[in-house]
DNA sequence: CCTCCATTTCGTTAAGCGGCGAAGTGACGA
DNA sequence: TCGTCACTTCGCCGCTTAACGAAATGGAGG
């Protein structure tokens, strides 16, 4: 119950759920999810440790960069169906269409002058 | 992402699920579920109705009492998916399972003496 | 009608959560 | 070694939400 209640909790706020969809697209950095939410690094970077805490996330470090990732596709535990389903309810979300055109620009754009940006 | 975010908001809250749970075996009545979660009426009320819009939980009235159940297997929509989801995260756990045993009990006690109980 | 009683609605309180800015951390480059 | 920069942690504020008791609702039976 413990470990559902964080997981589902994670999965219950659009921020976080849009960096989820943002992320099937492969990993992102800090920066490029700071954004697409247009919200401030601190709120971003505590959404990503709850999402992380429900190991709904994984990270990576390089250079000044932390990179963020959906986890592989091991084994199908109640954190990978929840996402999954997610994924599944929000497809065709306005929302997340919107976040996706948007994100061709980020990925498209140099990692030095997005962040310079904010 | 509107009707996603009131689904699972529904479903992460403990009381909720436990309800959504004992529902598994069958319709129960109002009062039947207050004493199972052990929660004022008005509260248990309150979770029903959030559960109801969330169209997680369906209600008919008989007499007295109003029965609560889950909704036909109709089609398998965003609803239905992610309780079936949690159903199976919940397998097995002590919550549940102590629940199940209750419920037991419950369901066999006559409905008027447990009103009068509380 | 009027009463009873299961349930709902309302008003309040305390806890939890999302948001921000400021200060802290740690790695890279001058 | 020192500054810069991406990110995290901390402290605060405002809003949401779960809990309760009290009052309202509405059907069943007298």
């Amino acid at each position: 119950m413990k470990q559902y209640l964080v997981i589902i909790k994670a999965l219950s706020d659009p921020s976080r759920v849009r960096m989820l969809c943002a992320l099937r697209g492969g990993e992102l950095c800090g920066c490029q999810l700071i954004e697409l939410l247009g919200l401030a690094p601190s709120t971003v970077s505590k959404h990503l440790s709850i999402l992380n805490q429900a190991e709904l996330v994984e990270s990576r470090k390089e250079g000044r960069w932390v990179y963020y990732r959906l986890p592989p596709k091991r084994v199908m535990d109640v954190a990978a169906r929840m996402t999954k389903e997610t994924f599944r309810a929000l497809a065709g979300s306005d929302t997340i269409c919107a976040d996706d055109k948007q994100l061709k620009v980020i990925r498209e754009a140099d990692l030095e002058e997005l962040c310079r940006k904010t």
